[in-house]
DNA sequence: TTGTACGCGTTATCAA
DNA sequence: TTGATAACGCGTACAA
């Protein structure tokens, strides 16, 4: 019944030729409306679909678009997924997922998909990518979108690291904190850089400069992106002699894990101990973490906008499309006035 | 220098016919070592890769399994993709990732796919199929595997989702509660039948009925999967006359919801409420909520791999594997000797 | 307005 | 062992 149905078939049941038919399937204008009636009668009677594969073979388009994704490191990415999962829903594109957990495989990605054709875009998210890549990419003209990465040759969406990071420890100085602790991500986890991190560590020193702070080290741990070496890193602070009395971290993840830690230790939140954290994620608004929040659905949003632009116009210059973070202020910062019950026991268990 | 060359370019580089490039390609004994160097030598020349859109035109595959999934609804559905994701790539094949938010899209996926050979198979996760769906599906020889959800034509990976409210309820009486709450998950929530809820429900009162204690209507509410959600229902429960003494919420996050409504109120966790979560999701261990663990991996892993034996042998029988859970104790039901905090102030801020 | 023939890039068949 | 040629299913000039 609704098996293999060709264009042909249709042709022979409506008595027309293949090229009225596909005329019909394209709605071209020059086709008589009753030689048009008889054909969707037979393309209907058949459920004939017109096959992709074929379609895509002489069209030169398969209507998808690949996501590049480092699918398993943080929250943060499967939120952008989501928000890219929309948009691409919405442009009427399939979403192929390649998730990268390490250099060879985003290699891989990087220098094997824009030969295959196998997509017609491309949306980075969060990876770095080489010039070189990316030149084999323009020579293959498959147009590409970096979201929460940056290339100068490619339409990249980032959020402003810096200014976060500025705004977040700004934010800690003038609320009275005097040794501010600043727990960076891993530039290098998983061997893929995350370049984010150094903006985020320059944001931070900006405010102190301005504030006429002195940058100490000691003051400043890197750790993977994972709760756990939050927790180590928090640990690591707090335990020194002259321990900070507010931490921000590079993520929400981390930074519970530095709420961890300060349980552990004792340590009141926030009257001991404020914590921010970055990202803006869900967790973060359930655990009641003050964050530097990023516009995650805006920025996955335009992302794919400017990618189907590039489709549409291959000539189209890259841009570089840079949206703010804005701090989300709660419980693990802010000193509201009366809270229904008291944070100083802790967030977490073990 | 790398565009689109074609197995013609190669051939007239090599010298042969494209008979020959094609045989070297698909690595076919039957080709002399000489002439296989020479086109291995163009292949490398010209940076050819077959194109896999024709090919998959040829072949009758695409070398791509569609994932359906209500990728927003629950975390346990993306600790799920995870895992999905995982083991389609150790296949070698891409992931098209479909989600569904409402029945349209459900049934606009179930019938347009099928027809359209754009993948190979299909895995469909917590989503109920009807029989005529499954009918359409075998018709155009798409092999299927169901997780997390059931129908007897289609092989289906399923948790014993009785025995795991069986096994929660039970712990909670046998831990000296008297009066056992249930949160159960809404049926419709988006339109699509969950069925798992009707089999959680059951367990929960074959539990009650073995200990012989009479099913009380007034100590089970039905939510949707929502934390916000779980908190109301809990709340409900909490402030009738006869409050009961433990809840059992028919998901992780709901169950989130449950610890916010006792801190609410003021119960103690676990002394004056002990709760017990379902499905394992990482958000349940960070937060310390006692659960029924779901074999997460092992089902997803065990799913891809039913499927790819149902593409290379599309006769075999449709099987249905059960996975057992297993409960994993916390601090909300677990009286542990010595905690280094006090639960009694809660876990969770606003 | 409509039908025919060609091409998309590959695999597979079949002579040679 | 190899090369020519026919599919695969569709879109589209071009001719009618």
């Amino acid at each position: 019944m609704s098996m293999k149905h060709t264009i042909h078939d249709v042709a022979k049941l409506a008595g027309v030729g293949i090229g009225t038919v596909s005329r019909v399937l394209n709605n071209h204008p020059n086709v008589k409306p009753a030689t048009r009636e008889k054909v969707l009668a037979a393309i209907a009677q058949l459920h004939f679909k017109p096959n992709p594969i074929a379609r895509s073979m002489i069209l030169r388009r398969t209507g998808a678009l690949g996501v590049i994704i480092p699918f398993f490191t943080r929250p943060f990415h499967i939120e952008i997924l989501r928000a890219v999962q929309s948009a691409i829903d919405q442009a009427s594109y399939e979403l192929i997922l390649y998730n990268v957990e390490n250099n060879a495989q985003r290699d891989h990605y990087f220098t094997d998909l824009p030969m295959l054709h196998k997509v017609d875009g491309l949306c980075v998210i969060s990876l770095p990518i080489d010039d070189t890549v990316v030149f084999d990419l323009q020579h293959a003209k498959l147009p590409v979108v970096l979201i929460d990465a940056y290339n100068s040759h490619v339409t990249s969406l980032v959020v402003d690291n810096l200014g976060g990071a500025y705004q977040a420890t700004r934010y800690l100085l003038e609320h009275g904190h005097k040794r501010i602790g600043f727990i960076n991500g891993l530039l290098n986890e998983g061997n893929f850089k995350f370049s984010q991190a150094n903006d985020r560590l320059a944001g931070f020193r900006r405010a102190l400069a301005e504030c006429g702070i002195d940058y100490d080290p000691q003051l400043v741990r890197t750790s993977d992106w994972s709760r756990q070496s939050g927790k180590a890193a928090a640990i690591q602070l707090l335990t020194q002699p002259e321990p900070p009395d507010a931490i921000f971290a590079a993520s929400d993840v981390q930074a519970t894990g530095v709420v961890e830690a300060a349980r552990e230790l004792g340590r009141a939140i926030p009257r001991d101990l404020a914590i921010m954290g970055f990202d803006g994620i869900e967790l973060a608004e359930l655990l009641g973490i003050s964050t530097i929040q990023q516009p995650i659905q805006e920025m996955s949003r335009l992302g794919i906008q400017k990618l189907c632009e590039h489709m549409v116009n291959p000539d189209m210059p890259p841009e570089l499309i840079r949206l703010s973070t804005y701090l989300v202020e709660r419980q693990t910062t802010a000193q509201l006035p009366s809270l229904p019950y008291s944070l100083d026991s802790g967030i977490l268990p073990t």
